[in-house]
DNA sequence: CGACTTTCTTCGATTGGCGGAAAAACGAAC
DNA sequence: GTTCGTTTTTCCGCCAATCGAAGAAAGTCG
């Protein structure tokens, strides 16, 4: 009813950043110029939207410009990594106006990464960036995110975490609402609203650090799956002959490409007496190797460019049954660039059987380091964008469990509407 | 609108074979009595619906117990294969009343080919399985079917096609109603509405046959991708340094388990000498291989076997990456039942890193021989349940080009309506 | 300076769904 | 058998929300 079509227009007026007028609005979402104009006034009521500049004339009366107020709320994205948590602090644009990483072992210590996570909230909070009232907080793990059971980690990957109550301890904490999902999700959200997959429908981002996962963004929505596990490519087999893989098979992607395996395989060189600057370094990790390919060693860059060619049999296998539009190559291999990018690319093309599968476009992340933690943030705010009542609504009720996924079946009327 | 609440209500009671009373309607659609109501009597007014008997009373007044009216119109569906046309005519729950296939070059002769479906299509009219009027017709082609130019067969797959257009030629020929989607697709939408899917959201449809491909239902509806080629699963990789692929690369799974390499691998072990009854057959082909693995030859069931375990991979590569709730395998290997569904399921479990990835049902399609055709019919039948308006506007404007997606973004309201 | 355009608002009119009342049709209890 | 309660279905008035038309506002253009 009307508060779908708030939403519709609200969305609209959120995608222009640099303002819409009401015209181009009942163009653009195929309402009529009279309901517009009476929802858009609602909306400027509810501080969501304001009336910006007057541009000028097309002919006839100039149209007000009308832009989404993104100081309205702020939002805190939260990343809980393999060894730290990160956090961001965002506007309703998504933008990052402040942010934070703390090293912390996770997986380990959960009441200490809950007592971590709420000092950075708090810190978070009292910040002079942070304008109008908290939205949200958003959180991704790592790990995926079971829409039966949302508000538990999995007791396989994760099992110190397996009887926290993540998003009710937090809402309890913050007294937000608390928004989780699995990382690469996040990521490919993040991308979605306010990175490389921005009106793009269908695309999938691949997050390469620790682990390896996927999130696909489809038909303009996060996919879980049925069991929302969705995106494990990480355990996709890429050389049945490759290295073995902590989950037990051989090949797996992960077991290529991973932190884990770049810097053994860097360690390996070194022990075989390879010339490399990455020698003596005392604990290796995957930003040295990045750091050093970048700076011009060979091994480095070898190793890199391994994982770019295995990284491109998943993303050619990816391409030939899922056709993206687009795929998005995030985490911190991805920050290898280029030396990561051209032999991805060139496996792809090699591998791809459709002119369409070899024209998509295979890209790194713009967001940089905080990239799971803007996702998270963006948890929130699609949420909102999507339910406006959540801006109107600042506390009542439970911490939204679920990685609310958009009911498929569209209904209209029905009983009980706020 | 009203169009859209009538159209869930139709589904409801399409879904609902068995038949259902207006109360449950209503609860099951979450719409007041009073609506169901007046959407039923129109639905009924317009011959969709009809009460069928008086339900025993459950305390209170008994309820009436309205069902589809599956004879009010009959469909046509089509398969075009690598090697055959055949048709079934359905009617509106997608049952079979008659079908036939026939022997045809389809990918050389498309002038015979138009003229071999318009014969069959004027032969089903005529039986007297068919009920009521033609609701359209609809066409599986075995390439795939680009959202952009839907009315181009891939120039690529079919040169010889690349000048037909398919759907406005049998529009002109029949004047009724066209649908043409890939063959995969329609697979797997008649398993979503006939077969092994009902009632799931999230499910992949295997078609192994002369070549391999995959059709996703992604959140009830066919997901094609960006392109439209989504599901191209025959060429994902499944053994580096397995057999070489007509796409050129090695190890595709087409390339292991098509029935190109079924029968080739059948031929290199009689011609080194392997004991088999296969030996001797002329023209050996891949309904002989499965018949006789039925009838217990060693080596028939060896090379299903194996193409089980190739399958396998691919399945388990697939339900990493998307975590369908099941995945249906079709297609003439299928017929071969669990001589491929065992090694299949084994291969699955061995690769399988989470246990709801473990959990996820392998089948055999259901649906038989008519598999595809019956999907073609499908086309028809899922697009007149989503817009209720094809079933009173018989002939008018142009063919139904696109394979029609529903739209994401649903809109209320909106300019001119029907 | 008037004609024309484009933007935005105001004002009925219409559509369509909802709630409640009432009718219909039954079971159960006394 | 009467009465009461229950479930199903329909009828009626109300309300929300959108649209179209008309008009006001604020320009451009010749």
């Amino acid at each position: 009813m009307r508060s779908h079509n708030a939403s519709i227009l609200a969305n609209l007026a959120w995608a222009h950043a640099e303002g819409i007028s009401r015209a181009d609005l009942a163009r653009d979402a195929g309402l009529s110029a009279s309901t517009v104009s009476t929802i858009v006034s609602d909306l400027m009521a509810a501080d969501l939207l304001s009336s910006s500049h007057i541009a000028p004339s097309r002919g006839g009366r100039p149209p007000v410009v009308l832009r989404f107020n993104t100081q309205r709320n702020y939002i805190i994205g939260v990343e809980m990594g393999a060894s730290h948590v990160a956090i961001a602090l965002c506007d309703l644009r998504g933008a990052v106006l402040w942010s934070r990483s703390i090293h912390h072992d996770v997986p380990n210590d959960p009441p200490g990464t809950l007592r971590l996570i709420g000092e950075l909230v708090d810190e978070a909070k009292v910040r002079p960036e942070a304008q109008g009232e908290l939205l949200g907080l958003g959180i991704a793990v790592p790990c995926p995110v079971d829409g039966q059971t949302p508000d538990r980690l999995s007791p396989r990957l994760l099992p110190e975490w397996a009887e926290v109550r993540l998003a009710a301890q937090l809402h309890h904490r913050t007294d937000v609402r608390v928004f989780v999902d699995n990382d690469a999700n996040c990521g490919a959200l993040a991308e979605a609203l306010v990175g490389a997959g921005q009106g793009i429908s269908d695309f999938t981002f691949i997050k390469v650090a620790t682990g390896v996962g996927a999130g696909h963004i489809v038909q303009g929505q996060v996919y879980r799956g049925f069991s929302g596990i969705a995106g494990e490519i990480g355990h996709t087999t890429v050389d049945a002959n490759g290295r073995r893989c902590r989950c037990g098979l051989k090949g797996c992607l992960e077991a290529e490409i991973g932190s884990g395996s770049v810097i053994e395989q860097a360690h390996e060189a070194i022990a075989g007496g390879r010339e490399t600057s990455l020698a003596g370094i005392a604990e290796l990790t995957l930003a040295d190797v990045v750091a050093h390919a970048k700076a011009g060693d060979a091994l480095a860059r070898e190793i890199i460019a391994d994982a770019g060619s295995h990284l491109g049999v998943g993303v050619a296998n990816l391409l030939n049954l899922l056709n993206p539009a687009r795929v998005i190559i995030g985490g911190r291999l991805s920050h290898a660039g280029d030396l990561l990018l051209i032999p991805l690319r060139e496996t792809v093309r090699d591998r791809a059987l459709w002119s369409s599968v070899e024209r998509a476009e295979v890209v790194i992340s713009p967001l940089g380091q905080s990239q799971i933690a803007i996702g998270a943030a963006t948890l929130v705010l699609r949420a909102a964008l999507a339910d406006l009542s959540l801006f109107w609504a600042s506390e009542q009720d439970a911490p939204v469990p679920a990685p609310s996924q958009v009911s498929s079946i569209w209904r209209m009327g029905g009983r009980g509407r706020g």
